[in-house]
DNA sequence: CTACAATAATTGTTGCTGCAACTACTGGAG
DNA sequence: CTCCAGTAGTTGCAGCAACAATTATTGTAG
């Protein structure tokens, strides 16, 4: 097996990945791809409701009062500003949510979950779950969990990579 | 600290999923997001090409006489099928694909690669793949490169996950 | 107090994407 | 040979997303 490049010596601005890196990026996008249709087709199908409507439902459970304000929450489901209005006005539309005033600011506001939207996201939560387990969770024996989960996270941290 | 649920000895059907793994699926979908999001402004900003036409110039220089089925292609840069039709039709009028018939099945067709097609990569490919060291890569040391590679591709194999 | 740059959210516009329906063609059953 | 279910690809349609421009509001500098 000839070496290709000894690890930690490739020269500087060679624009070459090697070749286990090339697999982990190409499965990471492959996985990535195959979870999401099958995760946003089984909500709509059996529950009936897409995906980033569901984000925006957990979202807004798991922060206080059931309420965020209209920016922090598109960050959260990672959508645009404008995305997120659109998307609060379909849900507004449908009784999940509501638009409250941002005390002290009047330029904001605040999406905040409805009963209705609570009881939905109750009723949906375990077919998502389900299938979150299904198609990634439970592929996971329990020190791979936590190898991938760590890896990820610190792949995530700013100063993440090569002293450059 | 009480144990929530001895490892694998998790009741058959509860929606839960621990918090190992709750992260790492977490932050699986903050990783793709961001570096997509990077890759794709990246590529648009600096070779004015987007992500999937790169994707598909990528599929098509990789195989063999730089021409694959429609369908295949659709495959392989995970778009529906008129979606590549579309795709396809706005490369073709930017002379970096074209379509010619398969011999013995007059439904089927070709994408091909141009010669200008070919060029446009070459000249692009630089800024791709700088951006998915910067943003992926290189995040990795050699150990991690490799465990995450076969961590991930073994969640791609159908019989991945318990036995159920 | 007034002017003005910055910020929160929304709206106008445009382009992309997928589903479902359609066309053209294939290959096997009768 | 003829019929017809199945397949490859394309098109009609409708929904969704982002960018840029707009509105309303804030707070800071002069």
């Amino acid at each position: 097996m000839p070496k290709k490049s000894a690890p930690g010596t490739r020269k500087r601005g060679t624009p070459r990945i090697d070749a286990d890196r090339l697999a982990a990026w190409r499965a990471f996008l492959e996985l990535h791809h195959r979870v999401t249709v099958a995760l946003s087709e089984e909500l709509e199908s059996e529950a009936d409701l897409p995906l980033p409507w569901y984000d925006v439902l957990v979202q807004l459970e798991e922060a206080p009062d059931g309420r965020r304000r209209m920016q922090d929450l598109a960050d959260g489901v990672l959508f645009s500003p404008s995305g997120l209005t659109r998307l609060v006005d379909r849900m507004e539309r449908a009784g999940l949510v509501t638009r409250t005033p941002y005390p002290g600011d009047r330029r904001g506001a605040y999406a905040v979950l409805t009963d209705a939207g609570r009881a939905r996201l109750k009723a949906t939560a375990g077919v998502h779950l389900r299938g979150v387990r299904e198609h990634f969770a439970d592929r996971l024996d329990d020190a791979d969990a936590a190898t991938l989960g760590r890896i990820l996270t610190s792949m995530l941290e700013p100063g993440s990579g090569p002293p450059s």
